[in-house]
DNA sequence: GACTTCGTATTATATTACGATACAGACAAC
DNA sequence: GTTGTCTGTATCGTAATATAATACGAAGTC
């Protein structure tokens, strides 16, 4: 009744529950009721209800001391039924598993969701912070090698729409603002087949990354991997690395699916 | 008004909801209205609705074509909370980054949930299934290495509980269901420190596990390896992977939460 | 072309979730 | 010790919400 009249078949419970759910996050690992209360805009009782529910089904640990609401391990089968629905995954994990050995360091398979890309696989070779470690992270497209190659192919207006109104957020004090530079890296990125970055998310971080094509050439995913500015350059990057992920990348095709 | 009695703070809505959800796993990774109602015991309305909601919040995605529903990108952020609320994922991490780049196999850290083990991390360095490959997945812990050295370290009779009553589930032809030989295996556990299985979930793979143990010297998790014995002898895994789990997991101190 | 199966849409109904409020326990300030 | 302010917990009358029956329409099967 508060703004846009909703469909009966809208469950509003359940979205207040997910809602809960979902503001347990990297910066939320515990929440107590009137902080939960105050991060979803719930009103106290609600809250107390949904979590106690939460809590009964085995979604949310509650620590007696502090009667604070952990998330619980059966959150992770959550995950994981996307990890096996999505047939991509299951079809580049072991030429990932395999191309991290050769290379000997931190390879990725992202898709594009939106304005953001979201790692769906990462094979951690080299040591890196834990966030650069999970899949389902989130990175706006436009500051990632991924979210460039796959941009990068695709066609004129929605190349120019994407470089034009998608979100910039500056993870680093080296992130790149300028959406004209943004245009001209993406132009560089369909010239060579690859998508590149320095300094974008993490300080001292490239990422190289190549696109994976469905079957009517539109951008699936890429096969991407970050590696230490301190150790390697972008040309040996250029000659070393990206002949083996596009490799990689163009040996995975898809039946159907986008 | 079924069965029991329900709280007046248990909102049945979001059960239902989270029924739905977890009703995707590894053998069901597109599901229609019917089968969902089907294999969550909900009448089809339920299921309409809920599903409907899902859908509308971003938990679902829905194939236009075949009007089944899958789980979306955004269900892997549910697990990433947990992840990111373990303190012991995030010590633990570098480590087994660095442990599965020394030994050159697949490292893995579990937990112990009730009858099952869990895994919340998996350093995949050898090719090997998919199923074992992702975080969250559950085995009975009485066959499995890490099950058998946290259990090892519980006391008497916590002990003979577990080797009486937990459930055993036939995994390959070669699982071991006669509890005597598992309360055998459990003892050398016990005696040399970690737990040892072969072809108990898989075949030809042998598994070795250490436990983690928490402040007051009740086991919290394993740091395990899993190895193939078309390369390894039991004899090799003791002399050569054991030290190495048991340094590892020895040098993991928790301040608390167990 | 008849039949089955599935997903969609629409109702009237009362069960269900609601949210205000009161209570209790922990902690700090003073 | 007392007061005040945080918590989280429990209760309860109300009506808004989710319900489940049913009808429809579309796609696929025999």
């Amino acid at each position: 009744m508060s703004k846009e009249k909703q469909d009966t078949l809208f469950v509003g419970s359940l979205e207040k529950g997910m809602r809960i759910l979902s503001a347990f996050d990297e910066r939320h690992s515990a929440l107590g009721l009137t902080e939960i209360a105050a991060l979803t805009r719930l009103d106290k009782s609600a809250v107390q209800r949904l979590t106690n529910t939460l809590h009964k089904i085995g979604y949310l640990n509650k620590d007696p001391e502090s009667r604070r609401y952990r998330p619980s391990l059966r959150c992770l089968e959550l995950g994981n039924a996307y990890l096996w629905s999505d047939p991509l995954v299951q079809l580049a994990m072991p030429k990932l598993i395999e191309l991290g050995r050769k290379l000997g360091e931190r390879v990725n398979v992202a898709r594009l969701d939106g304005h953001e890309i979201v790692y769906i696989i990462r094979i951690p070779t080299q040591l890196t912070s834990f966030g650069a470690m999970i899949a389902g992270r989130r990175l706006p497209a436009l500051t990632t090698s991924s979210g460039r190659a796959m941009i990068a192919c695709l066609d004129e207006s929605e190349r120019k729409e994407a470089v034009e109104t998608w979100p910039i957020v500056a993870l680093t004090p080296k992130t790149t603002l300028d959406r004209t530079k943004i245009a001209a890296a993406i132009e560089d990125a369909a010239a060579c087949g690859y998508g590149l970055t320095q300094n974008e998310n993490i300080l001292n971080e490239i990422g190289i990354a190549a696109p994976i094509l469905a079957a009517d050439g539109r951008p699936m995913a890429t096969v991407q991997c970050s590696v230490s500015s301190l150790r390697w350059s972008i040309d040996r990057v250029r000659t070393e690395i990206a002949p083996h992920i596009i490799e990689v990348a163009n040996s995975i095709h898809l039946a159907k699916r986008g």
